[in-house]
RNA sequence: AGGCACGUAGCUCAGGGGGAGAGCACUACCCUGACACGGUAGGGGUCAAGGGUUCAAAUCCCUUCGUGCCUACCA
């Protein structure tokens, strides 16, 4: 939002797609909650009953929460006309789905997924939680089959060897080298199975036989794979035997447990029993326990995609910030496997697929045929399976402007500009949308993209809505604003780091909020009738030449680090312009102008502390929507939106460099005086007088031009400025480039502190200017080092040594009164 | 186990080969006509430790320690 902010302002015609990052949280309070005020939740409230809810909910919140849904397993039935959550991207879904068919990019094909039995779907691998849990490690026997002598194989899970298919062991295992076409007998069914050769054992964990489940366990389905072996699928949906369970069946999976256990006891197959700790899979919403179960589900061949959306990177045509990134996403796409696109819940886009009742052949199409192409039976059965959320996802950056038909919007904002997203969804969202964008509309679906930061929590822990440990964005704009949070935010926004949300900084940027609130009260309450605004009032004093000066700088150095995705950069160069710059020293100096007598003078400073605030407020838009909008409603001569309003750009305003070393004698003599007046304790009630003490003689015309701000700014009465000017005997004194300021202290001033006070500058002094000395009798350095560094440090040890003599001169001074 | 980050002021963090920074907290003096959610000034750091590269290292490289994240697996 920043970001378009910021380009809308530039004159850009900004297309804001909004992710649904973040949307989770709010969606799973109100599914939730609005099912629990119904006394049910979603085990038990039933499909029907749901998809009613789904519509009301979308009645009330919009169409956002409804891909949300998907996420929390919740799903209805497709075929039915009203649930078309979105038309455009329901026909685009079904559009890449067929053509991706009809390339030979989509197959069906056996893979073991993660099914909840309590919630009926299938997990994705990032939705299964593992929890380190006491478990027992089972040592079985597996008697050979000729009879004689068994074979030891360590499990976690006895009731899977029920789907035993083969046991095995490493082929450099010696212990296991004479087994070769050996069988072993499966334990109480006795049935014969193989033991087979696989490097994929280790020889060292348990036994170094390891009993092999290909319908039930990822990594036994691949060795299943290489070895050609048979696929027992033992256990069902619900989490039962099934029927070549044998004695087992209908029991459930932890009961069969229990009594496998006793029965091989009895058998005299169980050798030994461990405690054992490991990690198992689990629902990330109901905690269940996971069962990897084998089933058929629709593949999308990934290769081909990968290979072109990787090469966009590489190019450059797409890039990613922090460029840290690309590695992580190189990373994934070379090592990409195929994508398994069905889920099986109940929400989501229904596969366009039909299976035919007569001769079950299936028929992919965006429309369900009119009877099967291969028997003629009309009898078709579309598939129950839903594409995974990222499916339609992938399709967003197209598909949401009209594809596959040919709008204008598509051809004016494809490939779009920009891509901000969290890391986490890197390889889900971005890198589907660039397969798919580049694949059908045959260009990359972004320039650039941004991974933001992740806020985590006190810990520094990612935040998720199962671990609890969610910090509720809405809480935090209550207590303190929703300004403040975002620019907090922002401002927390280093690139590559991820923000460990302080409490503390959001209070200190309120604060900022309050501080401009009241800068806008202070300019809006002394403009008064203001008849003309902007940059016509050419500014005549130093603090406007000044402050527009570094307005035109600040602008520039804003936009840039915006345009460049270093929004905390671009946050504190605001922060420290308005605060310190506009409030702490231009409208202090105004205020010397606006209540003088010079009524011209008074309108120009009038018109261009407007023009000051006006500009401020367009640098801050961006990152204080609100704030900034209630203010400029406020102000006089500002007709429509800030939104509206053109972003500050360098050339908009005068500038004068001399300004910028003027202001630094001003400031420095009057931060001199300020000093002297914070050690020695004078309160800001009670005046002083000064002599100054100037070498330069356009320091002194400076100053004497300036001398009405340096009194009010240094609460002096009268001030003198000369040169070779005597230092007054009760006096502290400032050195600054070559003026030395001394305040009179008749009566005030404690010589011992003051002392001690210019020992401490010497002391300071005398530390830098031994480093530059060091570096300037270091013929390395002389000779090695740039030119330019080297009078650099040349002119800083000559200002320093001046400087220090000055002080040292004050010293001795002193001393000579005191003796 | 592997990969990637990160250890800078009491706290939360910027910066990043040539002068140690911000916000909050702290100390002192102040309700001065926008603001005490404020003003002015001040104190506080061997930039985790050790080594290397360099004329020059908080910054680049290596090692160690600590912290966090990600990925995988744990039969």
């Amino acid at each position: 939002d920043i970001l378009c902010r910021f380009k809308r302002m530039q004159g850009f015609n900004v297309l804001w797609q909004p992710g649904t990052d973040h949307a989770g949280i709010a969606t799973q309070n109100v599914v939730e909650k609005d099912l629990a005020a119904r006394g049910t939740d979603r085990h038990t409230v039933g499909r029907e009953k749901f998809i009613d809810l789904v519509w009301e909910w979308r009645r009330k919140y919009g169409g956002l929460i409804l891909n949300q849904l998907k996420r929390l397993g919740c799903s209805c039935d497709w075929s039915r006309e009203r649930f078309t959550m979105d038309e455009g991207l329901s026909r685009a879904v079904k559009e890449v789905f067929v053509r991706l068919h009809e390339e030979g990019l989509v197959y069906q094909g056996d893979y073991i997924i993660n099914w909840c039995p309590r919630c009926h779907t299938a997990l994705a691998d990032l939705e299964v939680e593992h929890q380190e849990k006491e478990s027992r490690l089972y040592h079985i026997r597996y008697p050979f089959e000729s009879g004689r002598g068994y074979l030891i194989v360590a499990t976690t899970r006895p009731e899977t060897l029920l789907g035993d298919t083969a046991v095995a062991v490493n082929p450099e295992d010696k212990r296991y080298a004479d087994l070769k076409a050996v069988r072993v007998l499966l334990p109480v069914l006795n049935k014969p199975i193989p033991v087979i050769f696989d490097s994929y054992v280790d020889t060292w964990f348990g036994t170094g036989a390891l009993k092999i489940t290909p319908a039930h366990d990822p990594n036994d389905f691949e060795i299943g794979n290489i070895h050609q072996l048979e696929r027992v699928k033992v256990i069902d949906e619900q989490g039962r035997m099934n029927e070549l369970a044998g004695p087992y069946q209908g029991m459930d999976r932890f009961e069969c447990r229990e009594r496998i256990v006793r029965d091989l006891e009895g058998l005299g197959l169980l050798e030994k029993v461990e405690p054992y700790r490991n990690a198992i899979g689990h629902c990330y919403r109901c905690k269940t326990m996971i069962e990897p179960l084998l089933s058929k589900q629709w593949f999308v061949k990934t290769a081909p995609l990968a290979k072109a959306a990787g090469d966009a990177v590489r190019s450059g045509r797409t890039r990613i910030y922090p460029v840290h990134w690309e590695g992580v996403y190189f990373e994934w796409m070379d090592n990409i496997r195929d994508w398994c696109v069905s889920r099986q819940i109940w929400w989501g886009h229904r596969i366009p697929a039909w299976y035919c009742a007569a001769c079950g052949r299936v028929h992919v199409a965006k429309a369900a045929p009119e009877r099967c192409a291969h028997c003629g039976n009309p009898e078709l059965v579309q598939e129950t399976d839903v594409l995974d959320t990222w499916f339609s996802s992938a399709l967003w950056p197209f598909s949401t402007l009209g594809w596959p038909d040919s709008t204008v919007e598509l051809s004016t904002f494809y490939p779009t500009s920009a891509l901000v997203t969290g890391f986490d969804i890197l390889f889900f969202w971005v890198a589907r949308m660039m397969m798919m964008g580049i694949h059908f509309m045959g260009d990359i679906p972004f320039k650039d993209v941004y991974i933001h930061a992740l806020v985590r929590d006190a810990e520094g822990k990612k935040m998720s809505k199962s671990k609890g440990n969610v910090i509720d964005p809405l809480e935090v704009m209550d207590q303190y604003g929703t300004d403040a949070f975002r620019f907090t935010l922002a401002a927390l926004a280093a690139q590559g780091r991820d923000i460990k949300l302080s409490e503390e900084r959001i209070l200190g940027y309120r604060h900022f909020v309050n501080k401009l609130w009241n800068a806008a009260r202070f300019v809006l309450m002394n403009i008064g009738p203001i008849k003309t605004t902007g940059p016509q009032n050419l500014p005549s004093t130093l603090a406007d030449r000044w402050i527009f000066t570094r307005l035109a700088r600040v602008s520039e150095q804003v936009a840039q680090a915006i345009e460049d995705y270093q929004f905390n950069e671009a946050a504190d160069l605001c922060y420290q312009f308005v605060w310190h710059e506009v409030c702490d020293w231009y409208l202090e100096m105004a205020k010397y102008h606006l209540y003088g007598e010079d009524t011209e003078l008074k309108q120009a400073t009038a018109a261009n502390i407007l023009e000051i605030l006006t500009a401020s407020l367009k640098l801050l838009h961006p990152f204080m929507p609100f704030v900034t909008e209630e203010i400029w409603q406020k102000m006089p001569g500002k007709p429509g939106s800030i939104m509206t309003a053109a972003f500050p750009c360098a050339t908009d305003f005068p500038t004068d460099e001399t300004s910028l070393q003027e202001m630094d004698i001003l400031t420095g003599v009057i931060s001199g005086i300020r000093n002297i007046r914070g050690e020695m304790n004078i309160p800001p009630s009670k005046t002083v007088s000064v002599v100054v003490d100037a070498v330069k003689a356009h320091h002194r015309d400076i100053l004497n031009r300036n001398l009405d701000h340096l009194k009010a700014l240094a609460k002096v009465d009268t001030v003198s400025v000369g040169t070779a000017l005597p230092k007054p005997e009760a006096s502290a004194t400032a050195v600054f480039e070559q003026i030395s300021v001394h305040v009179l202290l008749k009566g005030l001033i404690d010589f011992e502190e003051e002392k001690r006070r210019i020992k401490k500058g010497i002391k300071k002094l005398e530390k830098e200017w031994e480093i530059a000395d060091r570096k300037l009798s270091n013929k390395g350095f002389l000779h090695k080092a740039p030119t330019e560094v080297v009078s650099e440090v040349r002119e800083k040890a000559e200002a320093l040594s001046a400087k220090l003599s000055k002080l040292k001169e004050n010293l001795s001074f002193l001393e000579g009164i005191h003796d």
